[in-house]
DNA sequence: CTGTGATTGATTGTTGACAATCGATCACCA
DNA sequence: TGGTGATCGATTGTCAACAATCAATCACAG
């Protein structure tokens, strides 16, 4: 179609100011610097990233569709603070979401794919060892991210992204809130091992206690304060329940 | 709160233009009014509408949330063509939320799931004995959306119902496009027995087996023609793969 | 002291106009 | 004739002002 050019070029960096402004705002909820349950203005925000409300309003919409963010028309908008049941949800969601993206890409596992899961893997392994909890968290992210991406099934990756965030929502929240530890080494090393194995029941069941291992620590805060925040995203969440 | 009027009051009739216009547009769109492919102006459909573009903007994001609309920066928007491919996993993405679904709803099966789902299923099948297509279609998605709703799995739900739109798309437009019938009879009352039967595993198989009947009536028709329209869609789903 | 109704400040919803960008068309030149 | 660059209409992106709504406050009657 085009000449013959060089290499291939980036597909459009395009400069909308609504995505430079999804991706700051975003940053801003999940590294804690507007806490979970804070309210959030548009004028404010509009002022602070010098824009104007529009762009903003619409930068907004997309991380309430995302679940960081919950409004009420003409009262306001905060990030979403998660209750008990909305991170029991997120696990058993990712439970099975990831057990389907390794049935999706078990048979498709190649040289690269190896290792771009080793290389995350040791990635990984070095901010733990670093004692480093915010770039474990992000580091474990990329890891499993890394097998959604893998698949080549954009629902699936697209599902994954809906959740990711809430998932680092709480990690972080509840890291600063509990002093929680970041990831565990031993976790992750049978992780990898089985997704690189040839058993996929084993693989199974391996996600199943992976995931497991991080709910059980995390309930056991949630339940032992009193920390039912429920109160914003049941609010949200359109009064069900 | 209130001074003790009649019945429980449903969760806010609120009075916000653009979740009314989302509903307005969604169906204009469902309905094949606005076909695949079609262009999507912003100041005709907020004309059309009788409200600003602020509003209608806001809505056409949420849509493009939702998989029904791509747009380009600075150039337009249009209505989604599923590819073959979008097709599929589509389909394979069914077959995992579902069978999840009945692994979480399973054990709490009670008795208003029992009448809910056969009083679905009473509605379906009298619309395909009608032979009215288009509520047939409207009706199955009532049937699976029961299920969704019962597991009470909020993330769940919202997960179905992002792809229920593109399903309820692919359904409406290649009905009209090739005369598809819609749903059959047979199909349904095996499925129903199953969900509301003891035997989990059979379900899993019905499920699988309930999607595959869908899935290859389809693609019978997508290979058939050459009506591999992945172009818009694919520019949509961001330049991957 | 208690409950009720008006007031007010704050925040979001909505609007119309203006700016930036894109794609196609068309003139022009080698 | 083929290709290159400017022009123009169409469409989306952005802005600042205005309207509608809500929640808290406060005065006031019982």
């Amino acid at each position: 179609m085009n000449s013959g050019v060089s290499q291939n070029f980036i597909r459009i960096p395009k400069a909308t100011f609504r995505a430079h402004i999804v991706d700051g705002l975003r940053n801003a909820i999940l590294s804690g610097e507007i806490p979970p349950g804070a309210q959030v203005i548009e004028s404010s925000l509009a002022a602070q990233f010098g824009v104007s409300r529009g762009p903003l309003r619409e930068a907004m919409r997309q991380l309430i569709d995302e679940g960081l963010l919950v409004t009420v028309p003409y009262t306001g908008t905060h990030v979403v603070d998660l209750s008990v049941s909305d991170v029991r949800e997120i696990y058993s969601m990712r439970v099975n979401l990831e057990i389907f993206a390794f049935e999706q890409v078990w048979s498709r596992r190649d040289q690269s794919f190896h290792e771009g899961l080793r290389a995350r893997h040791a990635a990984l392994t070095r901010c733990i060892d670093a004692e480093d909890d915010v770039a474990s968290i992000d580091a474990e992210l990329q890891l499993h991210g890394f097998v959604y991406e893998a698949t080549g099934h954009q629902i699936l990756l697209k599902t994954w992204e809906s959740i990711r965030g809430r998932l680092q929502l709480y990690w972080a929240a509840h890291h600063r809130a509990h002093g929680i530890r970041g990831p565990r080494r031993e976790g992750h090393d049978s992780y990898v091992e089985n997704a690189l194995g040839d058993d996929f029941e084993a693989m199974r069941t391996e996600i199943k206690n992976h995931m497991a291992r991080g709910g059980e620590q995390t309930e056991e805060f949630l339940l032992g304060s009193e920390s039912n925040t429920a109160t914003q995203s049941d609010l949200a969440a359109g009064g069900s329940k």
